[in-house]
DNA sequence: CGACTCACCTGCGTGC
DNA sequence: TGCACGCAGGTGAGTC
């Protein structure tokens, strides 16, 4: 699920809960969760957290390095000693009371948007427990894709995905976007911005969000793109991540309401996606879902034109 | 190397 | 109700 916003939204949230905390203990629920030996991060303080496209990266006191990769259903949820029970964030949200902040001083929840994030903990999607000194940083991933991985700290840079890592897209060039997207000119240009080596960060929502943006149809070859395309589409890709990023991300104050429906963040964010069947904000040509290289993707038919 | 397909897992909504 | 099926905010392996 989470794509370059959320994740960094992630680290935010996280930065201010458990930055210059200990690890006391490490519990593993699911073995292919958790790759390395856990033990080497007891008593250790963390003194960083830093991100690569969707990639978390722990920094311990001790030379070591966690990477944690959320894929489609990972979640990160934080609470502190006695909130366990998610109580306290469920009755702030049911009374309507979340728009003044991300999180309360208690807890703090991103990722995969699940009433995981209001449930007692750990529960059956938990993978990982970490205990801190001041609370429980829990990691739950239902479908098991996503992971925690142990490395010296002088390692995440040769990390066989972090290497690959292209630019995000405020730090890239349009020459080099472009050169990038030469590559794949017989390529689909959808799949080919979600490879994370053309550019970091996009995923399946913002990947249609920015197409719909720089008014190009996801089914177009990458090849056929003008300059003006591929300029529209960097700066697409930027405005519609930190637009997200702006506003908190999908935190589950946004995101998913205590019932479990969804919140008012993607209605507020999206042109397109999820809005199958509803008119365009452009020109009010009805939003259409098609499949593009095994994805669901949205798109309006009238903006994005397949063939020019 | 690039373009595709499929595998990895669990759970939910849909339709019979 | 039971069950088959499609689908899911990601990436890696395998094939041609
Ligand atoms: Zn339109």
């Amino acid at each position: 699920m989470p794509e370059l916003p959320e994740v960094e939204t992630i680290r935010r949230g996280l930065d201010q809960f458990i930055l210059r905390k200990h690890v006391q203990t490490v519990q593993v629920f699911c073995d292919k969760s958790f790759i390395g030996p856990k033990e080497v991060i007891f008593g250790q303080e963390i003194i960083a957290i830093r991100r690569f496209g969707k990639a978390l990266i722990f920094d311990f006191s001790n030379g070591v390095s966690m990477m944690v990769h959320l894929r489609m259903t990972g979640q990160l949820i934080f609470r502190a000693f006695g909130e366990e029970s998610g109580k306290d964030y469920r009755e702030m949200i049911e009374a309507g009371d979340f728009k003044t902040s991300l999180y309360d001083e208690k807890s703090f929840a991103g990722g995969h948007p699940t009433d995981s994030f209001f449930s007692e903990l750990p529960n059956k999607q938990t993978r990982v427990l970490f205990t801190l000194e001041n609370g429980t940083l829990y990691f739950n991933d239902q479908r098991k894709f996503g992971f925690c991985k142990v490395l010296e700290t002088s390692e995440v840079m040769q990390d066989s995905f972090i290497k690959k890592l292209a630019k995000e897209p405020w730090q890239m060039s349009v020459a080099e976007f472009s050169k990038n997207l030469a590559r794949h000119k017989n390529a689909e240009i959808k799949p080919t911005i979600l490879d994370q080596t053309v550019i970091a960060g996009l995923g399946n929502i913002y990947a249609d969000e920015a197409l719909f943006l720089a008014k190009i149809h996801p089914e177009r070859l990458t090849g056929s793109l003008s300059e003006t395309e591929i300029s529209d589409l960097l700066e697409a890709a930027k405005s519609v991540m930190q637009a997200s990023i702006d506003s908190g991300g999908s935190t589950m104050a946004t995101y998913v309401k205590a019932d479990g429906t969804r919140g008012d963040y993607l209605q507020k964010f999206a042109q397109v996606f999820r809005r199958e069947g509803e008119p365009c904000n452009r020109c009010g040509t009805e939003i259409i879902k098609i499949k593009v290289a095994g994805r669901g993707t949205h798109l309006c038919p009238h903006c994005q034109k397949k063939i020019l």
